[in-house]
DNA sequence: TGTACATCAGTGAACGCGCGTTCACTGATGTAC
DNA sequence: TGTACATCAGTGAACGCGCGTTCACTGATGTAC
């Protein structure tokens, strides 16, 4: 799966088994390269154990390869999400499990999150791709659960704003992590639950205020 | 300065003259390539009007060119920083002003943002480096507004884990609009305000729910 | 005031390298008769 | 059961390119005597 000298051709109609290998090596080199550029397609070749251009009877070109390697890591992290929601139903604990199990992905996958939330998007990602890939993330579950707060009484707002706000909050705790690794953080549940708590707090008191006293 | 077809040599003891038009192309051809890269020493050369060999007269190599740039930039962003600050007096005025300007500053300087604050540190920045931008870019100086918030009790909670809760805060608000452009945000004023409004409301709420009922 | 000379600010040509991609091919696998 | 053949999953060699960097040099500028 990740470096052997050479691999045994595939039978014939499992060609597609070649495709995951590929997708799985190019993750790998991905994380341990650190960005897309420094990985190149002999080096996915030869990692994967093929001629470089195998790589091509799977994939376009390179900018095919690497948003290929964003979108399965983006469908698995829908399931993850999905599963860390089972059973859970306050519209609160719902915003807060999103965002914990949100964090933990993206810095578990930091070259993934990197790709589809960090940097520029010229892997032929269009404004389409973007939409896409927050579906994928929950951007608009998320504004369901927030309507449901709102309905509740335990927030108040603008639901697009809020879920911004949110985003903002998560995508900042998580991309200083991947970017300044060295700075002195504390353990990721404590900051998120920390970050949620003043978010919250914050928004329940934004709540009254606009109430009127 | 930008693109002159040759450039006339500088006269004797007037070496550096070429230094800081080598700085200011570089930081013009990163914005526009959108990544460092993508500027190549024959690109910066030629938009400066001289050949390749040249540039290694004034930087020893590529990264010491790209780190030059984003020093340069935030020592800049240090004195305007500096001034939005003159005059200001109460801490969370004084904490809301730096929030804006760091947004404002980070927006319009996308790219050597992103090296300092969104990419790996992979261009010869050490921990100490990454100290260096931080103070300058006004953490530290940040902490003391924290401090005097404390003492006057509108703030609450260990002054370290404040000033990173407001680093992650305008940190996610610009790294998320430089990366995704198309999104559709709001005015960034009142962006910042509004995160600052419930990051703030929510430390007064936690400050009354840690000092007891 | 004139001239030899050191210094400074560059230049021109080339180095070796790794890259994405293409093209003509090969040989194992399965299928039709 | 045997064999001709189409298909599939790759390979080997090469393409042109742009890159960071080096090296020996040049020629204008200023200085010492």
């Amino acid at each position: 799966m990740t470096s052997t000298r050479t691999r045994s051709r595939a039978r014939k109609g499992e060609g597609e088994l070649l495709r995951e290998s590929i997708l799985d090596v190019t993750e790998r080199l991905l994380i341990d390269l650190g960005n897309a550029d420094s990985v190149s397609v002999r080096a996915v070749a030869e990692a994967a154990g093929v001629t470089p251009p195998s790589i091509y009877l799977h994939f376009a070109d390179k900018d095919a390869l690497i948003m290929a390697v964003c979108r399965r890591t983006f469908a698995r992290f829908a399931d993850v999400q999905r599963r860390a929601l089972e059973g859970v139903q306050s519209p609160l604990d719902r915003i807060r499990a999103r965002g914990t199990a949100y964090c933990h992905w993206g810095v578990q996958h930091p070259e993934e999150y990197r790709i589809c939330f960090m940097d520029r998007h010229d892997h032929g990602a269009s404004d389409s791709d973007v939409i896409e890939l927050l579906t994928e993330a929950g951007f608009f579950d998320l504004i369901n659960d927030i309507n449901r707060g709102i309905e509740e009484g335990t927030l108040a707002g603008e639901p697009m704003v809020i879920a911004t706000t949110l985003w903002i909050s998560v995508h900042g705790l998580t991309s200083l992590r991947i970017s300044h690794p060295d700075f002195p953080w504390g353990d990721l549940d404590a900051e998120v639950a920390g970050v949620a708590d003043v978010f919250l707090a914050g928004m329940s008191t934004q709540s009254k205020k606009l109430k009127g006293p």
